[in-house]
DNA sequence: AGCACGCCGACT
DNA sequence: GTCGGCGTGCTC
């Protein structure tokens, strides 16, 4: 007899523990080892529960008054050592449960019943690629990357058009020709069709697996067979693909490692960079973090030596950066412009649309008008459920919370005071749009943002109308400034830089730098050098200037010094816990308890608690509350061992209420 | 999370 | 009498 200890599939906090249950080793039907996927009664259920075996020895810890025998081993699912260790790795890194970790790499579903796809993509052939000669700069960075055999995590600072994706099948390539597998990950997987095509077209389709969420269980569980099974070796996907069931990789590629779709806003919430990193050590494989803007933390890492840097600087068809300029909007004011559109982009658009060019507006804010308030006494319509300001939307005639989705008509009286004098604030990209419309009536206009992308297909076509030249002028959100490959784009006008530099968040002149370069980088990528105008009442702003002369170590170096001075990432990691009931007492006493015993047992630390101020109401889950907790660089340890043991002791609490960890939460709003 | 136990009110 | 509501407590 052999003992084994088993995560139940359970998803409670009560039963977070591993469980000791007894089989036969010398059974020849029973073949069970560390991570195998077993059946098992447990408590006083009368179905058999899915377990998985995380560890195996040859005594019980201690005295059961029963041990329990395991029941069978699922013959088609099992997790790799690797993938069990990255499991209690996550435990402790996120709080999570044992099981949260194990299903980000189980799949959920049932094979698809028949007809054994190799892959979602295999009707696609994809391009045959021609091997491209590579640029003195990409060879460069190639043998940078073979120079060291081993696991070592290497940041690739690549300007746009430097042809990173080029270098990344070059490494895969070389994986491959090892023997070994090799994980790319991508921040969003409809945006990058291209890519996928390219890979396809050089790899060809039989060996790449592609995963993301939008895939169905059935379609999921086939390519995470595909992948387990080792017929496919190469795996694209969004951040969910960090989990693949990859046993041999040689390397982890994530492409535009910035982006905020990396870190996971649900139970657990990872950073995929860290996972990746994870299990990179583990099967002594590369990590290749690749962006033109790198988070200030990565490129803090690859100056401190934690992460090795490899640079390419030249365009791949050596075009000439675009030319910057920015417009100082309080000017614009003072001197009677009132309108959203400047005086010198409302020239330039001119000109450029007379020179037979395109034009791409950028604004990241969607709807009409940003918020609606009452003139009288102030009152501004917000989310009953969320708290948060709504939205003005033409097009729906209503409010909108952009948090939960939740609309409300526009209120023909203040609720607060009565009175009729309702306004609308700031600026969106329908109202945009709909200025384009009157300012240049005869160019075609489109708009490209989560609104308009939302029907089916609606984004292909918005794009195949702005590719063909029918549409002149393309506003929009995010999604503009993104992958989009026009050659015929003479101007980019950045409506409002100041959108995402107002973001009560640390890292929002980080972001603005990584907006205004991506969107400056959607100009001029034909022949001709392109323009790019910046609107801002901070024209002084450190992440404007230096996103205008496209100069990020620059911006690097100011950003450095304020998150030093602050004491913010990279020099901390900032820990949001959240405490959810439907009873509002509770989640009231319950956050105070916390707060004081954390306080408490941090002694002289105590002051990187910030108080909990906050109460959010969610329909869903009650009501909310959280703390926030800035735990300084070398001090992980003590922190975490405090949260993980206050975690332990809601066990004991009759009280009901749940409590999320997030570390290093990407939006850290608390209204 | 499940599932059983157990103690109360409402109905054949 | 007995069916069923959900509070309470436990799971190797």
């Amino acid at each position: 007899m052999k003992y084994a200890d088993l995560v139940i599939d359970n998803r409670s906090d009560q039963t977070d523990s591993l469980y000791t249950y007894g089989f036969d080793d010398h059974a020849d039907d029973l073949n069970i080892k560390k991570g195998s996927k077993v059946y098992v009664d447990f408590g006083t259920g009368k179905n058999k529960r899915e377990a998985y075996v995380f560890d195996i020895k040859d005594k019980p810890e201690r005295q059961f008054k029963i041990i329990r025998l395991i029941d069978r081993a699922d013959e088609h699912i099992s997790l790799t050592e690797e993938m069990v260790r990255t499991c209690i790795w996550m435990k402790k890194r996120y709080l999570c449960r044992y099981i949260d970790a194990v299903r980000q790499f189980v799949p959920a579903g049932k094979p698809l019943k028949k007809g054994k796809r190799p892959s979602p993509f295999a009707d696609e052939t994809g391009e045959e690629q021609m091997i491209e000669n590579l640029t003195e700069d990409q060879s460069r960075a190639l043998s940078a990357v073979r120079s060291k055999d081993g696991h070592e995590i290497i940041l690739l600072h690549g300007v746009t058009g430097s042809g990173k994706t080029e270098l990344y099948m070059r490494v895969i390539e070389d994986c491959l020709k090892e023997g070994k597998s090799a994980v790319m990950l991508v921040p969003e997987i409809s945006l990058t069709k291209q890519t996928i095509d390219r890979f396809i077209g050089r790899f060809g389709a039989e060996r790449i697996a592609v995963l993301h969420s939008r895939l169905s269980k059935g379609e999921r569980y086939d390519e995470w067979m595909r992948i387990r099974n080792n017929e496919a070796d190469i795996v694209i996907g969004a951040r969910s693909a960090v989990f693949a069931p990859v046993s041999n990789a040689g390397v982890f590629i994530m492409d535009e490692e910035h982006e905020g779709t990396y870190k996971s806003e649900k139970t657990p919430r990872y950073d995929t960079v860290e996972v990746a990193v994870k299990r990179a050590m583990d099967m002594d494989a590369k990590v290749i973090l690749g962006s033109a803007t790198p988070s200030a933390v990565s490129y803090q890492r690859s100056e401190s030596g934690l992460y090795r840097r490899i640079e390419m600087n030249s365009r791949y068809n050596e075009v000439m950066l675009p030319s910057v300029s920015i417009v100082d909007m309080r000017r614009e004011l003072k001197e009677g412009n009132r309108s959203a559109f400047s005086r010198e982009l409302t020239q330039q658009m001119t000109k450029t649309l007379e020179e037979g060019k395109q034009v791409i507006l950028f604004l990241n804010r969607r709807g009409y008008s940003s918020f609606v308030s009452c003139r009288d006494c102030g009152y501004v319509i917000s989310c009953p459920e969320c708290g948060i300001s709504m939205t003005y939307h033409k097009s729906v005639g209503r409010c909108v919370c952009h948090y939960c989705g939740r609309s409300v008509p526009v209120p023909a009286v203040c609720p607060e005071c009565g009175s009729r004098y309702i306004k609308f604030f700031g600026t969106g990209t329908e109202k945009i749009d709909e200025e384009v419309a009157s300012l240049f009536p005869g160019h075609k206009a489109a708009r490209l943002d989560m609104d308009t992308m939302r029907r089916k297909g609606s984004l292909e076509k918005i794009l195949r109308d702005f590719g063909s030249g029918r549409t002149r002028i393309l506003t929009g959100t995010q999604v503009v400034a993104k992958g989009l490959d026009f050659r015929n784009v003479g101007l980019t006008g950045i409506i409002s830089a100041d959108v995402s530099l107002n973001i009560p968040d640390y890292r929002s002149p980080e972001r603005t730098f990584q907006l205004i370069t991506q969107a400056a980088g959607r100009a001029g990528r034909g022949d001709e050098r392109g323009k790019v105008i910046i609107q801002t009442f901070a024209p002084d702003n450190y992440a404007v200037t230096a996103a205008a002369k496209h100069d990020y170590k620059a911006f690097y170096r100011q950003e450095i010094q304020f998150r030093r001075m602050r004491g913010y990432p990279p020099f901390s990691d900032f820990i949001q816990i959240i405490i959810a009931s439907s009873m509002e007492d509770t989640a009231l006493a319950v956050a105070n308890e916390w707060e004081r015993v954390i306080r408490s047992h941090l002694g002289n630390d105590g002051k990187n608690v910030l108080p909990n101020t906050s109460m959010v109401s969610m329909a869903k889950d009650g009501y909310k509350r959280s703390i926030l907790i800035k735990c300084p660089k070398g001090s992980r340890k003590k922190y975490f061992d405090i949260l993980m043991q206050l975690k332990n002791s809601i066990k004991g609490d009759k009280r009901k209420y749940s409590v999320t960890v997030d570390v290093n939460p990407y939006s850290m709003w608390r209204s």
